[in-house]
RNA sequence: GCGCCCGUAGCUCAGCUGGAUAGAGCAUCGGACUUCUAAUCCGACGGUCCCAGGUUCGAAUCCUGGCGGGCGCGCCA
């Protein structure tokens, strides 16, 4: 919202009770309450004190030396200990109205960020399995927030990052290994007491002993992400592997054969999902570059580093950690925490001036080193930023549904879109704070009716457009608007409404800042009450030509601000219902 | 034991970074469809903002200490 007008009369009316513009900060706020008007400000109390005033007095004398025209601010009033109220001209709304409808699909836009590069990293699930509910609450808020920094003038770049190297790999090629040789009826082989015992091992290993290899495509590369490196079927057939006498390589033929098609099928996820990365980074890409041994050269040339036990340890307990971490193993194998850095310093070279990372309930322990590790590197306290989504628990009759990776009985993100489809899913995940546990109700889910919140705020946008089209068919042009039509809006319904929907930009600015999207989420449910509202209050296609225009103007704008708020969730604005 | 997160209406949660009389939805009770989509709206009921101190013009919000719940504390990832 602009009020230079309003700033520049209060800077002006405050220099005469000796203030100037750097001896204080001028917040504006709109008032929860409209009986305190369009626009307060609380500055008389902020400055009561070093002039050793009554802020009531003060907030007096500042209104009275206010020199504002009158077509800007229709009343200035002192309210409560001593804020300043401000009324707003009709024909400041008016024009409000018109931006809007002027700026359409634009509307909520700001350069807050002035274009800042922001890398995004979230999911970054281990290519060991299908998507877990956990992923796909981060896949709903991190994609959010970088649509909505976006929408603010930042300038992020969306990530994924897939731990194709490791243990893990091989682990889960001894799992596929084990299950593909019972498969084909063979006696004396196990899944690993550390393997993975899911189900999804079970098929994979059934599909390849009925039907052999089978070449994934990897769905997605305009949206997901290209691939850079090799996730080619390894040479050779399934049973040639098997009968490898080196029960590793043997395993390793199978880990980059599961490799291949777990990461194909969270791919098909994430585009089923509606779910948009630039860049789908793979952790063998670091180690084909060799950036693990540079970043821990850099770090032991920095003095981070000492060895013991065999081991290379990074002295994390100097950035506040509470004991040191291996980055080299004795056996000579890197760690995870080392590729993660190497992995994050890269990020900084290729030029983002910040980072973001979402981390899932179970990975908080790991924020203390990583940002040590950070600082280590000189990046400054703020380059990295670490969010993190606490759990979900899908709730089902009311009691909570048990999942474990492991234990192979998991709720994967594909059968929950199956189940209650990828907008209302998003929207439940968008629809709380990143740190709130997350009871995530099924059966409410499920319920196409009044209780769920996604409906409610998709039919206000579908009634809206409902309404457009019988302007059309009664020969009305919902676009027409003349001189002295918006006027005409005064109903407390109408001006509700317009005074929330010119709060969408700050209300971004404030999602940007906070990194909360349930903010987006609550302020189209917001905007949908007011609209009903002033659908039950007003009619809008009625006798009055002048009134139905402006009412129509009105409803065009919040059609353009409820569109925008949902696509920034990612959910779709339904024409029809 | 140590660390991180959370604690607001019977339930699920907001509360715009410290503002004015703490708000929604669900649930319960009552009302509004010959009228642009009733997947809607209106009303009623419902609070020790976990507790105790502190900071200040002002605290659900910030600080300290408790209490309660969740999670984490590997040369796993």
């Amino acid at each position: 919202m602009k009020h230079e007008a309003i700033r520049k009369a209060l800077v002006h009316a405050l220099e005469g009770v000796g203030m100037f513009e750097e001896d204080y900060v001028l917040e504006f706020e709109v008032p929860k309450d409209p009986a305190f008007g369009d626009l307060s400000t609380n500055v008389a109390l902020l400055l009561a004190k070093p002039l050793k005033r009554k802020p009531r007095e003060l907030a007096g004398e500042i209104a009275a030396s206010l020199e504002i025209s009158k077509d800007e601010v229709s009343s200035v009033e002192i309210a409560g200990p001593g804020f300043i109220n401000f009324r707003l001209a009709r024909e400041i709304w008016a024009n409000r109205l018109v931006e809007i409808l002027d700026q359409g699909d634009r509307f909520g836009s700001s350069n807050l960020g002035q274009n800042e590069r922001v890398n995004i990293e979230f999911v970054s699930a281990n290519p060991t399995g299908p998507f877990n509910i956990v992923s796909a609450r981060a896949a709903a808020v991190g994609s959010a927030l970088a649509r909505v920094l976006e929408m603010a003038g930042f300038s992020p770049h969306t990530e994924f990052y897939c731990n194709d190297a490791g243990r893990q790999v091989v682990l889960l090629g001894h799992s596929l290994r084990a299950r593909y040789a019972q498969a084909l009826g063979r006696e004396g082989f196990e899944v690993p007491e550390e393997g993975y015992q899911g189900e999804y091992v079970v098929t994979l290993a059934r599909e390849l002993a009925e039907k052999g290899l089978h070449e994934e495509s990897f769905e997605g590369d305009d949206t997901v992400g290209r691939i850079k490196g090799d996730l080619a079927v390894p040479s050779g057939v399934p049973t040639e592997w098997l009968a490898l006498a080196d029960e590793e390589e043997s395993a390793r033929s199978f880990g980059r054969y599961a490799l291949h098609s777990m990461i194909a099928q969270q791919r098909r996820t994430c585009v089923r999902f509606g779910l948009e990365f630039n860049t789908w980074y793979l952790e063998s890409e670091l180690h084909a570059t060799d950036k693990l041994a540079s970043t821990r050269r850099e770090l032991e040339e920095a003095g981070h580093l000492y060895e013991e036990d065999g081991a290379v340890w990074f002295r994390s307990t100097e950035f506040g950690d509470e004991k040191d971490r291996v980055l080299v193993k004795a056996d000579g194998q890197p760690t995870y925490f080392l590729a993660d850095i190497a992995y994050h310093r890269a990020k900084h070279a290729r030029g983002f001036t910040r980072a973001i990372d979402f981390f899932g309930p179970d990975h908080h322990g790991h924020i203390a080193r990583m940002q040590g590790a950070m600082q280590a590197m000189g990046y400054g306290p703020d380059w990295l930023e670490i969010l993190l989504l606490q759990q979900v628990n899908l709730i089902l009759d009311g009691k909570p549904l048990e999942m474990s990776k492991r234990a192979g009985r998991l709720v994967t993100m594909d059968e929950l879109i199956e189940e209650v489809g990828a907008d209302v899913a998003k929207f439940f995940f968008l629809d709380r704070k990143n740190g709130s546990h997350l009871d995530f109700d099924l059966d409410l889910a499920k319920q196409q009716s009044n209780d769920n919140p996604v409906y409610y705020v998709k039919y206000a946008h579908a009634r809206i457009c409902s309404v457009l089209r019988n302007a059309q068919t009664r020969g009305v042009d919902p676009e027409k608007v003349e001189e002295g039509d918006l006027a005409r809006l005064v109903e407390e319904a109408e001006l509700d409404l317009l005074r929330l929907l010119s709060e969408f930009p700050q209300r971004i600015e404030g999602a940007a800042t906070s990194r909360e999207m349930s903010r987006i989420t609550g302020f189209a449910k917001d905007v949908s009450a007011a609209f009903h509202q002033f659908y039950q209050n007003c009619v809008i296609l009625g006798e009055d030509e002048s009134l139905t225009r402006a009412r129509l103007a009105l409803s065009r704008a919040t059609r353009i601000v409820l569109a925008n708020a949902l696509r920034l969730a990612g959910v779709e604005a339904p024409e029809r219902m």
